[in-house]
DNA sequence: TGCGAGTACGTACTTTCAGTATGCAACCGG
DNA sequence: CCGGTTGCATACTGAAAGTACGTACTCGCA
């Protein structure tokens, strides 16, 4: 024997190369290929697999063994399991972003512009992987600083767009810190409706339920911008 | 040596047994006196480590050696780390909603008694270990369905009551779904808030802030109200 | 006052899993 | 065609949660 130093375990997993359709252009590469192609099944098995169970109890194993590669491969291409949830997060955030936007974007009246972005954000918000990864997992795996990151270039950045919007046209002016609390206020009274409308037996009604009471307050908005309500730029004391 | 199985490997841990007072009274029991003793002891440093390193990065030893006692002790009291942390939870959740019940309780004007209660929970949501405990880590470790669970009978339900107060004050009547839906919001709205005051750099400022923006929230309220506007009960439509 | 039962732990082991070390083969530029 | 780099596979390591089991102390009761 001497030598056989590993042994032959039968190396037989990559027999079907799993690359779609190879690139016929050899400029970008057909190792390229191939690599961003198992980067991507990694994702996608992760996205799946942290939806169903979660984080904590989603193994690395079970993650490459679906995606049909080692831990070789995961760690060739992300730098651990975190790195990897972060990689889905960001790719459902950036989805569900672009669904609002898409949502929004070719409303002129702002105030329509805002009840289309309410309802795209609902729709959003009732997606399982959203819920999980985004809203349950994301501040506790990302840590609250890094979501809080994320968050704010893609939904919250949304929410932001719109309520400029709605300022602009109500000709109301507010310094910059005073947008940025009113946007988290609206984001988390967005987020917690869609919680409510997530949770709730009969999603629809509670849906419904929702857009009545978010058009209650801003009814209320548009009774004080009728009755020439500036809005309050120092603090008001009892 | 031939028999010496155990080896002897000096058991000094209990010297010092940590119960602070022994009850006199014979028929608590010494014995539950210690037990609930080290059970406190647990939760205390537990919270202390969760808040400080999060869940994932504390582990049971850490936890058992802060407490002087072992895992045995532990397993003894807790089904599991996830159990533990459940203790931690229910406390924090506990205090902090006393604390809000504390500020609201002999408010009589329901808008003054509102204002206060989201001071109080303001001043709640800015403690780290509420923070880190309950908004952070909650949801991923308990699960959603636990997490909403306890918040129903703790923080939220302060909410209801203050919500409560000010619809009767209002003589506005809603069937209780569209109650539990517009506290659902004014939860969101607010924990979100006192995101914003927490991670800004000047917390005084941000917490002004905040309360001009739910005050003029309110205010536009009021103003429906005083316009005779009755509470939405059905669907508007665009 | 002693004794059996159960409680409140301590000790040592098992298992699971993230992360690492290393090897190797295919590709790509020169 | 050839060195180096990239894209993985395999095998191992270490940490940490959970378990099995032993034991001393205490309490109720005879």
């Amino acid at each position: 024997m001497a030598k056989s130093p590993k042994s032959s375990k039968s190396p037989v997993s990559k027999l079907v190369p799993k690359v779609p359709t190879l690139p016929t252009v050899p400029g970008a590469g057909r190792r390229a290929a191939y690599s961003s192609s198992t980067k991507r099944a990694l994702v996608d098995v992760a996205e799946e697999l942290f939806t169903d169970h979660g984080y904590a109890s989603t193994s690395l194993d079970a993650i490459v063994a679906g995606a049909q590669v080692t831990k070789g491969a995961l760690y060739h291409h992300f730098s651990g399991k975190q790195a990897l949830f972060e990689a889905v997060f960001e790719r459902v955030e950036s989805e569900s972003s672009k669904a609002i936007q898409k949502a929004i974007k070719n409303e002129k009246d702002p105030w329509v512009k805002a009840r289309s972005g309410l309802r795209a954000f609902l729709a959003v918000v009732q997606q399982p992987r959203y819920r999980r990864v985004v809203v349950q997992e994301g501040p506790s795996v990302l840590g609250y600083a890094r979501f809080r990151e994320q968050e704010e270039r893609s939904t919250f950045a949304m929410v932001v767009e719109i309520l400029r919007a709605v300022l602009e046209a109500g000709s109301w002016e507010l310094d910059d810190d005073m947008v940025q609390t009113f946007a988290r206020i609206f984001f988390g009274a967005m987020s917690s409706a869609g919680e409510s409308v997530a949770g709730s037996d009969d999603a629809t009604a509670a849906a419904e339920r929702v857009e009545v009471a978010i058009g209650f307050i801003i009814a209320g908005f548009q009774a004080l911008a009728d009755a020439g309500q500036a809005m309050p730029t120092g603090i008001v004391r009892d």
